[in-house]
This record gives structure tokens, sequence and C-alpha cells, in this order.
DNA sequence: AGCACGCCGACT
DNA sequence: GTCGGCGTGCTC
């Protein structure tokens, strides 16, 4: 007998396990590990996924269920995806159906339906019956619209419907209709000859005889032949040809990409390469970090690197940040390797997602540009991974799975036996200090691939500003700046650096922000209660009237948008044309690129935005660049707030000057002599690595310590706190002494979707015992405060705290 | 997580 | 007397 073992579509703790089925005689051919099943679970009917086959089982038989449905022809996971999810299971503890689900596109997840079906049509209630199709069968979801579910329900007592629970797939295959001429040539003569009294039919078979066995579509036919649809139809029925279903794969680029090819690469850049294609054809899976300053050409040897894999016939999968951010990047790619890429981003619908997940499968790509979710692309000999922007805490998941693509990476990199290249201008400090412990191979790139010189920086202080008696969001050195370039009919980028829903308090005299006393982190402004809070130690304060440094008056919450500066923009420079890109402007699936094209085009001058173009953007004519507040990102209660404003700094800083034409920043701030800010305005990330790194010692923070999360919510605070407060005191107790557990503190966002959040934060350097305790924490969670309506979550190695 | 089974209050 | 409330327990 065949045994089939199980992971159920069902995120539950007692289910977490394989579930052993019966393979019957008709599935045994088709069925193999990774497959996607539908099988009997309880009362219900779910999809679960293969992970084994077996000739035995614990489980008695007359327990034993047989397997419904197999539902794929090939299997949806390979084997190495199989065990990624394990490892994935016991990395970030979660449920090994949420690892499984993660690495498939939501095309090829279940949906469930409960389709009701007349038994006895003749005795079922009108208003019941006129809602049943042709078929008999209806929706169960129509009679709950309909307030009917009571009657539906009376109907299931007396017999006279049945309700069937049904598992079906979401995404469909595009298929296109296509006309294949029959092969047999003899046959087509025979037909040829056969007709008689119709001229155009005889024209049209004659022209199929030219072509035996072929395929077309429709149309191509009808053109050829000079006839009408009718005629081929009717040649159809006469067997000279036949209509075929073929699958297509939509398409989601819109043009056709232009062709390049390898460019000269400096001798950083050969080094760079060479080092990475040596461990690729020696197969060991090295770990690379390129750190090359923006502009030193990283992308030319992610393109090089790629040809050497694709030339050794295996494949390649890139992971950029958000890649729909940067179609420019996406261009690159397809220019140098055009048919052979998928892309596989949030910006595809479901169907087009899915389309480029079977490129991939069916082996009609070979390399996989994408974001944090292409690291599972199903490629069965992969050469190369890299992520570029290593350092973007994007390639963190903040949901179950909560992985790190970096980690995924350099897993899967030992699967194959394969090198991964880490490349950033300013990789995290994680990063970085592996490196210099040689875990991480380093490789640096000094020098602007075009010999271009840096741009120029100005740091403003607008503290100086205030006094001066500007009280406006652009300082006199920006406007005139941009004045300047307004006249000469370059383009300028501005870029408001706000981020999250968290405010600080600034005393825009002497610069001060208000920090909390044990931990060197600025605290929040909460307005519903005017209080300041810190959301590492949970420490509280009034919101001061006055700078408690300089006495100042000055002193006020922060947080300016980008509709605010737009207007100062028109009041400024009436004749300018301004595009503004942020949330509110790019909405809609493709308005990145729209946005992002009408600037290329020279439709506007300024092009005004967060987060999002700080990356990606590059085009010739951006010859200034403005940061109209560095200091939001700067405060934020995270201690990686410094990092993240360098980080920041240098990126918006690269999008000055790239070409021919010099670059200028000009950077406004009320603390210009923070390390961050001084050290980014030449792109000093070394020196910036050993100041940073004395501050996460001093301080306890990672590269020095790991961090893991828990987090407790409940619709209700004083429950929230309470379960939170043991979940500290359980971890206290089990974990070892020099391990310290902080909180239980109100988490940064402190109330969502209705519930209380709290949270503690474990941090340690060793602690074997970790992963014990948390699940047994777990355990306890799952067995008891579950029931309670507590949640918890765990998250080890958090992006955002 | 769902869903059924099972045991106690307000209704035709 | 029944309908239906949601507590408990199981799912190959």
């Amino acid at each position: 007998m065949i045994i089939a073992k199980v992971i159920v579509d069902v995120a539950a703790y007692p289910v977490d396990r394989p579930f052993d089925y019966a393979v019957p005689e008709e599935w045994q051919v088709l069925i193999e590990p990774g497959c996607r099943v539908k099988v009997p679970f309880g009362p219900r009917n779910v999809l679960g996924f293969v992970v084994e086959l077996s000739s035995e089982t614990d489980v008695p038989l007359e327990k034993l269920k047989p397997v419904a449905q197999v539902l794929d022809i090939e299997p949806v996971l390979t084997p190495e995806m199989l065990q990624l999810a394990k490892w994935m299971k016991h990395q970030t503890i979660c449920y090994e159906i949420d690892a499984l689900q993660v690495m498939l596109p939501s095309a090829l997840r279940a949906k469930y339906e409960k389709i009701a079906h007349m038994v006895k049509a003749e005795d079922i209630p009108e208003e019941l019956a006129i809602h049943f199709n042709k078929q008999g069968k209806a929706n169960v979801k129509i009679f709950e619209k309909a307030n009917l579910l009571k009657e539906l329900k009376h109907a299931v007592q007396l017999g006279t419907v049945k309700i069937e629970n049904s598992v079906k797939q979401q995404g469909k295959i595009k298929e296109v209709r296509k006309v294949q001429i029959i092969a047999d040539l003899e046959q087509l003569k025979k037909i040829e000859a056969d007709i008689t009294r119709a001229p155009k039919q005889k024209a049209l078979v004659q022209w199929m005889m030219n072509y035996p066995g072929q395929v077309f579509l429709p149309d191509e036919v009808c053109k050829a032949a000079n006839v009408t649809t009718a005629v081929l139809q009717a040649v159809i029925e006469k067997e000279a040809a036949h209509f075929i279903k073929e699958e297509v794969y939509r398409d989601p680029f819109s043009k056709e990409a232009k062709r390049t090819t390898a460019l000269q690469l400096t001798d950083e850049q050969d080094v760079a390469l060479t080092a990475i294609t040596h461990a690729m054809d020696e197969k060991r899976p090295e770990t690379f970090l390129l750190q090359g300053v923006t502009g030193s050409g990283k992308t030319e040897v992610y393109l090089q690197a790629i040809s050497h894999t694709l030339a050794q016939g295996k494949e390649a999968i890139v992971l950029v940040p958000e890649i729909s951010l940067t179609p420019q990047m996406n261009e690159r790619f397809r220019s140098r390797f055009g048919e052979l890429v998928a892309v596989m981003h949030s910006g595809l619908s479901v169907g087009e997602k899915y389309d480029e997940w079977r490129k991939v499968q069916q082996g009609k790509v070979k390399v996989v540009v994408g974001a944090r979710s292409a690291i599972f692309a199903p490629f069965e000999n992969v050469g190369l991974f890299i992520l570029d922007e290593e350092h973007e805490s994007t390639y963190k998941q903040e949901e179950s799975p909560r992985y790190h693509a970096r980690d995924v990476a350099i897993w899967r990199a030992h699967y194959h036996n394969c090198p991964v290249i880490l490349g950033s201008a300013t990789p995290s400090l994680e990063s970085f200090a592996r490196a210099k412990k040689n875990v991480y191979t380093l490789l640096t790139l000094k020098q602007r691939a075009l010999q271009q010189a840096l741009p120029t920086v100005q740091v403003v202080d607008l503290r100086e500003e205030l006094k001066a008696g500007n009280r406006s969001m652009f300082s006199t050195a920006l406007i005139a700046s941009i004045r300047e370039r307004l006249e000469r009919e370059e383009q300028i980028v501005l870029f408001l650096n706000r981020r999250g829903y968290s405010s600080f308090v600034l005393c825009r005299d002497c610069g001060t922000v208000v920090e909390c006393p044990n931990c060197d982190i600025s605290l929040t402004y909460h307005r519903s209660n005017e209080k300041l809070k810190c959301h590492y130690c949970g420490h509280e304060e009034y919101t001061p009237q006055d700078c408690p440094q300089c006495q100042s008056e000055h002193i006020r919450f922060f947080g300016t948008g980008t509709q605010k500066v737009q207007e100062e923009l028109y009041k400024l420079f009436p004749e300018a044309r301004v595009l503004r890109m942020d949330v509110d402007t790019t909405g809609k699936k493709g308005s990145h690129e729209q946005i992002l094209d009408a600037f290329g085009r020279g439709e506007a001058s300024i092009l005004l935005g967060t987060q999002m173009i700080a990356k990606g953007l590059d085009f010739p004519n951006i010859t200034l660049v403005g940061v109209l507040s560095a200091d939001t990102s700067l405060h934020l209660p995270d201690y990686r707030a410094a990092e993240r404003t360098f980080q920041l700094m240098t990126q918006v800083s690269g999008r000055a000057g790239r070409h021919d034409k010099p670059g200028e920043v000009i950077i406004q701030t009320y603390t210009p002599e923070h390390y961050a800010i001084e050290l980014s305005k030449e792109q000093l990330y070394e020196p910036f690595y050993e100041q940073e790194m004395q501050v996460r010692h001093q301080a306890g923070y990672p590269p020095y310590y790991y961090l893991s999360l828990v987090q407790v919510s409940h619709e209700d605070v004083m429950m929230a706190a309470e379960y939170a407060g043991r979940a500290a005191e359980y971890l206290r107790s089990n974990l070892s002494f020099n391990v310290s557990v902080i909180g239980p503190t109100t988490s940064s966002i402190s109330r969502l979707q209705n519930r209380y959040r709290y949270q503690c934060l474990i941090k340690y350097k060793v602690e074997p015992d970790l992963i014990p305790v948390l699940l047994q924490l777990i355990k306890m969670y799952r067995s008891d405060w579950i029931k309670k309506g507590i949640q918890l979550t765990i998250d080890l190695d958090p992006s955002v705290i």
C-alpha cells in the first residue's frame, strides 16, 4: 500500500505535522512528493502538500482515509523546497504549511467554497430554488446574502439539498485556441478532392497542404488563405484541421527591451567578478559582500556574473527591493538576457505572477529578477544568488513565516553549491561585521565606473536658517540652487524623508531631540494624551513646553507631508512643474512607472517624493538632490535610526550627477554635527561603520547581541499587559542570567486592528536554550492563553522593533 | 483553524 | 417541550 504523508492547509498548532493518507490506485501514477492533493480532513475537504511517500504507517487502518484527488500533474514543490520548508519551520518558528505556501504563487492557493446541490428539486421551496443554476448548484454564500441560511439548513435536514465542500485552485492557466492542420498529407489531398462545389474551401485546403501538422492562430490562417472564419469552420468540420488549446503566458512587459552587451569592466569590477566566477567554477557556496559606492557599477558585475552562470547551463536568482519601483533595473536585465528573464514582484496581477512562476518551473527562463519571495523561484540548478541593496529591511518578511531572504539565499546556495552576492553601497552593520570576520568575502568598488566625481554635498544647518528668520521648509541655499537648475533646465529631486506614524519632539533652536533617559533613543509623541513614550523600556513623560537644553519655546513635534511641500514649492516657483511621488500618488498599478517615465521625458523639472525615490532613479539630467529634513529618520525610535539615515543619505546623494553633468546635493538638518550625516557627505562607509559599531557595543545591540521579539496582543489592554508580563516572567526565569529580557513595553503601534499590543525584547549573545524555551512558551500559549483570546508572536532577529 | 458534538436558558 | 447559545475536543 502507498501512504502519502500530507501537510494540510490548516495553520494551527495541533495539526502542524504530516497526516497519513492511503493513495487509491487511480492516483498512484500521478502522486509524487511536492504535489498538491485534496484530502478529507475531519468533516471537510482541504488542500494539502505531499511531503513524503511511504509504504508504512502507524495509523490504524480504520482511521486511514484515502487521498481524494491529486491536483498537479507535475509536483509544484521540488524536494529542495520541502527540505527548505522544514528548515524555515525551525528557524523562524512558523507552521510548516505557512512555509510551504509562501514558496508558491498565490494562484496555487486553495479557494474553499461550499456548494449546495439540489437532490429533490421538486421538494425545494420556491424561495430557495430560484438561487440554483441549471445544473442544480449554488454557492452557499448566495443564501447567506439572501438571509436564507436557516431555510437552507432545513432543506439539508430534509435531504432535499446536499452541501459539498469544494476545493479549487484560484489561478487559471490562460489558453488560446489555435488551428492544427492534420499531419496526414494524403488525407488532406483526399479532402481537397472531395470538395467540388466550394471553391473557397478548396483553396483553403490547398493552402493547408503546404503545412501539414503545423499550428496557426485562426486569424493567421484566414489572412494567409484569404478566407473568412466561416470557411475555416467548414473546413474544420471536414476534418482537414482541428482546434487545439495552447497555454500562453500573460505578458507583464509592455515593450521590447533594446539589447545591450557586456560593458568594459574597471579593474576593481574585474577583480570582484573573477573572485565570484572562481567560486562558481569550484562550486563553493561562498557569500560575497560586494560593497561599492553609488555609481560604481555593481549591476554590471551582477550581469556578467549571471552570464557566467548561464554559460555553465545554470540559473540565477536576483533580488532587488520591490522591483516595481525600479523599472530601470528591470530593463537592464531584460536588455541583457531578453526572453530568459522572468520578473516577480507585487505589482503583477495574481495571474501574471502565476505565469512568471510557471516560466521558471517549466525551464522557459534562466534568470529571475524579483522582490523578496522570488528567492523561492523553483529552479533546480541554481548557479548564483544575488541580493542587491542587501541592507534593505524589505528582505525580512514581517508576517509568518518571518524569514529573511538573505538567510534563505545562503541556505539554498549551500544546497546548490553556488555563491551568493550581497551587494550594497552601505551594507548592513551585520553583514559588514561578518565580512570583517571573514564569514563573508568582502569585495570593494571604491571608484565610480565612469570616473565621475561624487556629487558635492552641502549640509545646511536649519537652526541657523531659523535664527536668520527663515521659517519655511526651504533654506536659502536650497532655494537658490533650485532656481539655478530651473533656469538651466536641469532636473531636481526633492526628498522628504518621512516614514511611519511616529513623530518626535525637536527644538528648532538648538536641535535637541527629547530622548529617553535610559535608552538613548528618541521618545515618541503620542497625540492622544500629550505624552512622550519610549518604546524600548516603557519610560513616559509629559511633552515639555520648552526645550530642556536651551529653554527655547521653539520646541515642537515634527512631521511634514509631501502635499504641503508641493504647495510651498508652487508659491516659490509658480512656473516649475512638480511631480509628486508618494503613497497617495502611486496607489494604482503602474503609476510608479508612469511618474518616473514622465519625469524621464522631462515633463517636469522637480520630482518630490518619499523613500521610494531614493533608489533606482538614474536620469542624466538630474543635477540637484535636496533632502528637506534629514532628521526625520535620524530620530526614529529604532536602534538602527543612525544606520538607516546614513544609508538613505548616501543613496539619495547617489541620484545626482550620475552621468556627465556634475551633481550637487543639499541636505537640510537641525543636527549637522551628527556622524551619520557628517560621514554620508563623502560616503565614508567604514568610518561610519566603526563609529556606529561602538554605539551598538555600548548599548548592547546587534551585531554584538542578537535580538528576539515576543509580542502579545489582546482586545483588552489589561489582558494584553498581564499576559505580556507573564511571558516576560517566564522568559526571565527560564533563560540564563546573562540574557536580558526587556519589558513588557507597549509596541510602537500600541493598538492594531483593535488589539492592544505589548512586547518583550530578548537580548543575548549566546543562549543555546533560546529556541527550546521559546517553544515551551509557545506551548503554554497554544494550550492555554490562546483560549483567552491572547495572540502571541515570536520574531527571531526582528528588523523593526 | 473549522466543524461537530454536547449541555443549559428563552421561546412558538 | 424545542431552538440555539457557545464551551470542548478532534482532525490521518
